[in-house]
RNA sequence: GGGGUGGUAGUUAAGUCGGUUAUAACGCCGGCCUGUCAAGCCGGAGGCCGCGGGUUCGAGUCCCGUCCACCCCGCCA
């Protein structure tokens, strides 16, 4: 061996390598010390293969060996033996050892302040401070080691579609709509800011209009906004934009991608074309614009069923144009009182004023309003929900939107508790038809439901300056077992249009020039028509790998306060660094 | 901004009604051990009970404030 490189990684050998001379190098995931032998597992990304030290064989190595730390690096020459009796099934190179004739400790490692092993016992907080550590673990660089897959099975099927990967600015223009921006102030324009992209959405437009008919990127994406389990400040879209697009179009090239990836991951061959669903039915039917699809169990409106009813709740509503909306469930017997009690929590917590429920028993029926409803309304309400004997029914009586978004949140927790919202099942969804706008009450305007550059559905255009919350935008989400995977829109592509929908959406004719003068601009010099989508890398790779957290799936993750242990930031800054940026830091808010 | 849960040894946790020297496991240190699989056995060291006040003869425990982490609501075109 003339050359100090390794010949395997040390998830590599197999009993066929046998008698094989080789070098390994790796993490001493564990020592362990038998007196006259010592056994080392050693870890690296690809796997572990365990090392043998024998006081008879190899003094030398094996009195090295005995003093290795946990997680020191270890450079290992030796032979590839049979395991014989004594194999490892746990370990994909199980039948393997390598019998060490010379060990090196390339740098020893201080003891760790964690175990490293899957089933961790160290809390998140110690895991993100020594995240390189946190990170040797194989079930998160296994995580890592699929975001990269998945990365480049999309870069391989959209180069073979015919899109170039083009890069967008990262210090960008303040946005007046959506998220809060993050700033960054110029030195060289004083009192000026650019701002992180929220996405990449004028910018690929103008691509278009530049006549790169398909642009796409993976691209890094900031909002300044608070955190969740499922969102990160910055995180990372697979940002697509399409000349001559139609939304037929786009599904096609999404579809493609994703049954490219779930091949590549799985080895399944999705369903396709995925089933689609008008905004409007999957508000009535699952009280929520992402439907789990992986079971039915769809809400039914039962307004005028009971608008008549002797039970107060019901009628009141009916009569003031509120909803009734009611939730068959089978197996009502295995509803306790404190399940329904839960369930009545998840209602409320959700914005509805109750839960009423009911068991359909063979004579009568049993709960909170049963008593009521006279025969005729029960009989209606089993013919309009198609309820029988044993079934349950919750119900909830409000305004429509939150009758329905409480009852829906109502109906995934009965589908957890059920068990019907299995791992591994996978239930793809088109989301089309979205209002183009909704009411704003505190801005006391309308704001765009998907973003200000979405086209409408043709003959909807006219209501813009008459009735713009009727619309129906030309948007689509893409859903995954209760999940936005993605979104997007085709666009306007008219400076008169688009000019019009900043109108209404109460932006300035001037302001509407400074922000965004040059898109209208470039409408004006031969603007192809184009749509796009954006899909949220994180969150796609969370729903691959199973990760409860999108830190599992991010290699140096936030916290929810938006810090980063490790590195401790954000801090403080020298002060001539704020003057150069003609900064001041006001007292208060030290 | 609001609600909830948590913070005790390097790590993860227990700690009763406020009362003796704050426990355990893993890790660490020393010793034994040639077929382990996060090896095992024997012994040992290790504490700002998140931080700051208060109540009390006495506070890990009760009260007030504060910081940090996680989950949720608001927010996230």
């Amino acid at each position: 061996m003339t050359e100090d490189r390794r010949t395997h990684t040390c998830g590599d050998l197999r009993l066929a390598d046998a008698g094989r001379d080789v070098l390994l190098m790796g993490w001493a995931a564990s020592v362990r010390d038998h007196g006259g032998c010592v056994f080392i597992n050693l870890r690296d990304r690809y796997g572990i293969t365990q090392i043998k030290a024998d006081q008879t064989v190899a003094p030398e190595a094996f009195s090295l060996a005995t003093g290795i730390k946990m997680e020191s690096v270890v450079r290992v020459h030796g032979r590839v033996a049979d395991r014989g009796s004594n194999r490892n099934p746990n370990l994909a190179t199980g039948e393997i050892e390598i019998e060490a004739a010379f060990l090196e400790v390339l740098n020893p490692a201080k003891p760790v302040p964690f175990t490293i092993v899957d089933d961790v016992d160290a809390s998140e907080v110690t895991r993100l401070n020594y995240r390189y550590l946190d990170l040797r673990r194989p079930v998160l660089a296994k995580n890592l080691i699929l975001r990269s897959k998945v990365a480049r099975l999309t870069r391989e099927f959209l180069d073979a579609q015919g899109f170039l990967e083009i890069e967008t600015p990262i210090l960008c223009n303040p946005t007046p709509e959506g998220a809060r921006d993050f700033l960054v102030p110029s030195r060289v324009h004083p009192g000026d800011f650019y701002a992180l992209p929220q996405s990449p959405q004028t910018y690929k437009q103008i691509l278009m209009v530049a006549g790169f008919d398909r642009y796409y990127q993976i691209a890094r994406c900031f909002r300044d906004e608070d955190l969740r389990a499922d969102r990160q400040p910055e995180f990372t879209q697979i940002d697509m934009e399409v000349s001559f697009a139609t939304p037929e179009l786009m599904y096609e090239l999404i579809e493609g991608m994703l049954a490219t990836i779930w091949k590549g991951v799985f080895d399944l061959d999705l369903q396709r074309p995925f089933p689609r669903m008008p905004y409007s039915e999957a508000m009535e039917k699952y009280g929520c614009d992402k439907p789990d699809l992986r079971f039915g169990m769809p809400m039914v409106t039962i307004t005028d069923v009971v608008a008549a009813s002797g039970f107060k709740v019901f009628a009141d509503v009916a009569a003031r144009d509120g909803v009734v909306t009611a939730l068959r469930v089978p197996d009502a017997e295995s509803f306790s009182r404190k399940d329904l009690d839960g369930l009545t929590k998840v209602a409320t917590d959700n914005g509805a004023k109750g839960l009423a429920w009911f068991k359909i028993g063979a004579e009568e029926w049993s709960g909170s309003a049963a008593k009521f409803l006279n025969p005729e309304e029960k009989q209606a309400i089993r013919d309009r929900t198609g309820a029988g004997v044993g079934d349950l029914l919750l119900v909830v009586a409000d305004d429509a939107g939150p009758a329905r978004q409480a009852l829906g949140a109502v109906r995934l927790k009965v589908g957890d508790r059920l068990g019907l919202r299995e791992a591994g099942k996978w239930s793809f969804l088109w989301v089309e038809n979205f209002p183009m706008f909704e009411w704003d009450a505190g801005e006391n305007r309308p704001v765009a439901v998907h973003h200000p550059f979405t086209s409408c559905v043709p003959e909807d255009l006219d209501l813009l300056e008459t009735q713009p919350l009727k619309m129906r935008a030309r948007a689509y989400d893409v859903i995954l077992n209760g999940t936005e995977l993605g979104g997007g829109s085709i666009r306007i592509h008219r400076r008169d249009v688009q000019a019009r929908v900043f109108k209404a959406l109460g932006l300035t004719e001037e302001a509407a020039k400074t922000k965004f003068g040059f898109l209208l601009e470039a409408f004006e010099y031969g603007a192809p028509p184009h749509g796009g989508i954006a899909l949220g890398l994180d969150r796609l790779i969370m729903l691959l790998t199973g990760a409860s957290s999108i830190r599992d799936v991010i290699a140096f993750p936030k916290t929810t306060s938006a810090t980063d242990l490790m590195t401790a930031s954000p801090s403080a800054v020298d002060p001539g660094q704020l003057r150069d940026l003609h900064l001041e830091i006001s007292k208060s808010s030290k």
